[in-house]
DNA sequence: CGCTATGTGTGTACGGCGTACGCTAGTGTG
DNA sequence: CACACTAGCGTACGCCGTACACACATAGCG
């Protein structure tokens, strides 16, 4: 008990822009952006909803605070290692995080005013990737090739209509239902003889097309 | 005139779905998705809000619609054409079909009830990557891919937070205003060196990207 | 012609949203 | 003790999507 103060004052519960911020993620991860608001960010946080803005601007500042947190989760590129080990793994570090909070996908390059995490996980890649030869052409190419399939792979796994593969054949079937049969013959096919067939998993195919990028900004830098 | 009817009828103005849907593509265009509110579609067709309930479900059957016609500006793929000259044109032509609706990005591939431009586009495009010899294995890489990288293109392009090339310079200065100078030493330098310099346009980034996936696609399949 | 069924547009109302504004009560500093 | 400062609150406004019941025009039919 830390009695410093005369009265007995709050024993627990004093608000701040940190605890909205974790009770603002929270609510995001469980029912995405739209489900922060306000109101109900106050009810859980038991505490009127004007008492918010005390620590946060407005809803948009909120939404700063919560991309940078985001930024925050992403492991740095690792200074010493080999660029194209420490790509991959940042990449695949990016991806989980997009993955674990959906609602920062269409967010994280969007804000006018990043926070250090973000400029600081920028001057990283950045920094290794001169590190490992590349002039800032080429910086420029790779970097906006790499984020371009990140943040394109895990916006289109996140909305996929579907999450587990089970439920594939089924959701396939419904989509095609009001269609008539060999109406769309390709798609059908791709379908049933590939993406239905146990062992196929969408979440796969990040690796693949990762390692098929880093290979060409290899080679590019290689023969530039 | 024609004017098979008795009286005199309606001159014009008749509601349809087709006109909501070109009503609130014109919003969203304009304004985002968030401009498209029901209250303002009814009083841009100068009709009461809740008209529009004869024509469209809800407002989420209303994006069904509007995704589907965003997929039905899509140029498919030329059936007899080389499938890298093929897949470059419809990449393109999805990338400018995603700037030109920004709306669009996150839903194209998000909707469980997809609409027929909507599945006979990716009818097309599989029927051409199998055409060239791409097993179902390959097409699934080469989809995932190439749909990842022209949506994250697309969603980084139209975020970023500023839109002419003047503008970056002084963009990027109040963005590191309010950080110690050289917190961020490689990021300034790549700002300073190459993105501020005339003739750096982000958006021609898009094509090196596109080629190096392209020619990763046609290695793999030939090594296969 | 009149009668009736159908479908299109309307008016009202409800519950939820972000947040402006002004108040209160408790705290830390002199 | 006085006082400024701060955190939290209550109220209110103008938006939002849309449920529901109604008015009215038209079309089919005798």
């Amino acid at each position: 008990m830390t009695t410093r103060t005369t009265s007995r004052t709050e024993p627990r519960s004093r608000l701040s822009r940190e605890r909205v911020l974790r009770a603002a993620i929270a609510h995001a991860d469980a029912g995405g952006l739209e489900a922060v608001t306000m109101r109900r960010l106050a009810e859980g946080l038991g505490v009127a909803p004007m008492a918010l803005y005390r620590h946060v601007a407005n809803r948009d500042d909120l939404i700063d605070g919560l991309v940078d947190i985001a930024f925050d989760e992403i492991e740095l590129p690792v200074a010493g290692a080999d660029w194209k080990t420490a790509m991959r793994q940042r990449a695949i570090s990016l991806r989980d995080v997009l993955l674990r909070h959906r609602w920062a996908i269409g967010l994280m390059d969007a804000r006018a005013n990043p926070g250090p995490a973000n400029l600081r996980h920028h001057d990283a890649v950045i920094g290794n990737l001169r590190a490992a030869g590349f002039d800032m052409a080429m910086v420029a190419h790779a970097y906006s090739l790499l984020d371009g399939y990140i943040y394109g792979f895990a916006l289109t796994k996140t909305n996929l209509p579907f999450d587990a593969s089970e439920e594939v054949a089924e959701v396939a079937q419904s989509m095609l239902e009001p269609f008539p049969v060999n109406e769309y013959p390709n798609l059908v096919a791709f379908i049933s003889e590939h993406i239905v067939k146990p062992g196929y998993d969408f979440g796969d195919e990040f690796e693949y097309g990762l390692d098929v990028i880093l290979d060409g900004l290899e080679r590019a830098r290689d023969t530039a």
